[in-house]
RNA sequence: GGUAUCUUAGCUCAGUCGGUAGAGCAAAGGACUGAAAAUCCUUGUGUCCGCGGUUCGAUUCCGCGAGAUACCA
């Protein structure tokens, strides 16, 4: 007894490149949902900024993970990967196909390739961590790891709080290395995944992005943007497209500038994404409007397996 | 029109007591397994405005020209 094969469409690419479009007419043609991977448009407060879909787009295709969860609530990786392989599984047990899109490229390998297990870790310890790290600078990180797991402070960025920060988490949390946990071996699923990259022409893409954040403040990314501004602080508000207009707020930029530096930090953005995809070699580069080309690509991949 | 100051990396500027130059920002490249739109790392050759002169040697000194700014008319 053979089980049907299950296949997951998976879509990434730069932001502003086309994901959103590509993604809906998919769904509409394979008759099956997406689910977004997209570490902001998670957030439900968060629209104009995010190029979250709007309802039109919502409307024409089931969406996953998609605004379902408040700017006041931590969020990351491991309870991303949890939620959307409960999303998949629910779409696969009524189609043999689904689709996986959106930017964030952690949020993809998770699905794709899992995650290590690590424990839960009681959130004081990484504020307890902050606090070292503010007082006492990333010294004191470096030399804490140093002890607790040198095998990690030899291959980890030293000068990258976050990673030190979360390493000594899971140490000081468990009482063992951070490193005994990450095992790094690929997570079997049960689906065959389809990569599939939206790709433009870098000038083009930029040009994009910058027409675009002009596209944001016509439908009120400025109000939106103040309207949130007394939770500047939150992880969610670390974010390209509000962040930005916090100086402006305080008087510290003009209106200008801020738009220039949304603009600015959107390409730096993009070119992040890009990076990231250029490591990964299974990805078959697409133009987002060769929607019969993407098909067909998909169709072959099925039946070759 | 006159006088003064300025003209150096994409931008803002530093500097060379004459031996062809360097910061910040931008940009480019990269890393990244629970903050990932985050976080972090690497990378600086450019007719030193143009043309002459002095000099072994000029971006640096001198002259002329062009442009900019300020003040005086």
């Amino acid at each position: 007894m053979n089980p049907v094969e299950k296949y997951l469409i998976v879509l990434g690419g730069a932001t502003a490149s086309g994901k959103t479009g590509l993604a809906i007419a998919l769904a509409q043609h394979f008759k099956t949902a997406i689910v977004s991977a997209d570490s902001r448009q998670i957030y439900q407060e968060l629209n104009i900024g995010t190029a979250k879909p709007t309802a039109e787009e919502l409307a024409a295709a089931k969406h996953y993970l998609v605004g379902h969860v408040s700017i006041q609530n931590d969020y990351n990786v491991g309870r991303f990967e949890q939620e959307a392989m409960h999303a998949l599984n629910e779409i696969f047990s009524k189609q043999n196909i689904a689709i996986l899109a959106g930017g964030t490229g952690l949020y993809l390998r998770a699905v794709c390739e899992g995650l290590d297990e690590y424990p839960t870790i009681d959130p004081q310890i990484r504020l307890d961590l902050e606090q070292l790290f503010a007082e006492e600078g990333i010294v004191a990180l470096q030399n804490e790891l140093k002890i607790n797991d040198l095998a990690y402070f030899e291959k980890v960025d030293l000068n990258n709080p976050h990673r030190l920060i979360r390493a000594l988490e899971i140490c000081r949390g468990t009482g063992k290395p951070f490193s005994v946990f990450q095992k790094k071996q690929k997570e079997a699923r049960p689906f065959k995944p389809i990569y599939i990259l939206t790709d433009l022409d870098r000038a083009f893409l930029y040009e994009h992005i910058n027409q675009r954040v002009d596209r944001m403040l016509a439908n009120g990314l400025l109000e939106e943007a103040q309207q949130y501004e007394p939770f500047r602080a939150l992880n969610a508000l670390q974010t390209v497209g509000y962040q930005e207009f916090m100086n402006y707020f305080d008087g510290t930029c003009d209106l200008k500038t801020a738009i220039d530096k949304v603009k600015q930090h959107t390409r730096n953005y993009a070119k992040r994404q890009v990076t990231w995809f250029k490591k990964e070699t299974h990805w078959q580069r697409f133009h987002p409007l060769a929607v019969q080309d993407v098909i067909d690509f998909i169709q072959q991949s099925m039946t070759h397996k």
